[in-house]
DNA sequence: TCTATATTCAATAGATCACTTGAATGTTTA
DNA sequence: TAAACATTCAAGTGATCTATTGAATATAGA
């Protein structure tokens, strides 16, 4: 006599939660959106150890949420679809509306300055279709390299400063980043802003453009 | 030097899915998706003691999942809003698309039978309106009471048997109860279907029928 | 075959979690 | 004011989780 089935049911949904249920392997999904990575990447991406790593990845396997393959003696871990990408994102949507300490946090980002909504994938889309915005890339440089928004200007954190100076202070501009777990986009904004320029947030970052099956450039 | 706006956000995330990882807390939500209650009734109907049921609904109150109110001695818990309910829909489609074994039970449960696909809740509206369905509501006689889909026949799982009887086989038959972590509809529509009755599951249950602003009955 | 490399396993310590028990709090009713 | 009630708090136990360490496995290339 096992557990009943809504029992055992109960359990498996609360194990996929509980996958979610780390800031670790959130920020591991973070990069695993960005395209699929050998462990040792995504170690050195996050910080974490090699060990400590792979076991999150093994957890975030046996909740279904990523899969891998063996490349040679590497293995190499992807995201198992998109539904993950909008699961993380109605958790951040609900921690965001519910929870007062998330705004805090998201408020000081700006540094108290009022923020325009950001601007939706598809307005973007249609404005660089017109030539009408400059589209900026926060992230590193080679998450840059391998697939951004095609135009767009890559402007590490570091570079912000010198690219914000040869900006046009009259054309808007639209920055982006991971994805709505990254703050780089944020900030940016919050500090183009101060600046005096026209810069919005775009909404998600490079995943989210890519499962709208829009098109992605890369270096080289 | 507190922590990085980053490493707090993930955190606060990390919390919202922490509050989603356990059965039991599940089974909670399952109950308030259906309407606000006390924690004894809570306690009654999950199973849980009352300090372990008090307990669990503080800890989705810090997740920001659900929120309190006194009305004379009794506490009244809520759900926040109906994004949480959509949360724990996407938790449950990931699991039963990535999780091998949350299909085996799922298939366990209409005993090996091909079960039809669910009858969205816009098409059962449709066939409601021309009178050409019967609904069954499964819950127990409180839950029903309480609300249910106008003119929905009450059918605990005790008396099913009962009940189809002295249904017409011709009639086409839709059951719905709880809602997508509820099992009774899975397995009236089996047993249904073994009787040789021609029976759809509603997609959802009650709290996304109300979700959707549709009508609803009350008992008395 | 030997060696270097990428990843996983195993064992461990410390932290956190779920649940129980019994006492404490606050509210209504007698 | 006292008694009854609904809920929460506090403390404790066993289980589970995270991260670390060092060893084990598997593969590629010399």
């Amino acid at each position: 006599m096992s557990t009943s089935p809504k029992a055992a049911l109960l359990e498996e949904y609360a194990l996929v939660a509980q996958a979610l249920a780390a800031p670790a392997r959130l920020m591991i999904l973070e990069h695993l959106a960005q395209g699929e990575s050998g462990v040792d990447r995504l170690a050195a991406k996050t910080g974490l150890s090699m060990a400590n790593c792979s076991q999150h990845l093994q957890q975030l396997r046996r909740a279904g949420l990523v899969t891998s393959r063996k490349d040679g003696k590497a293995v190499i871990y992807r995201m198992t679809d998109n539904r993950t990408l909008a699961l993380m994102d109605t958790l951040r949507i609900v921690a965001e509306r519910n929870l007062a300490r998330v705004a805090v946090i998201l408020r000081d980002l700006s540094d108290g300055q009022d923020m325009p909504d950001p601007v939706s994938r598809a307005e973007l889309a249609a404005r660089l279709a017109e030539g009408s915005v400059t589209v900026l890339d926060m992230r590193p440089v080679d998450e840059f390299a391998s697939a951004h928004i095609p135009g767009a200007v890559h402007t590490p954190m570091d570079t912000l400063d010198r690219i914000a100076a040869s900006l046009d202070p009259a054309a808007e501009i639209v920055a982006y980043c991971r994805g709505p777990y990254c703050i780089y986009a944020h900030q940016a904004v919050a500090a183009l802003r101060r600046l005096g320029l026209n810069a919005r947030r775009l909404e998600g970052g490079l995943p989210e453009w890519r499962a709208d099956g829009r098109a992605v450039a890369t270096l080289e």
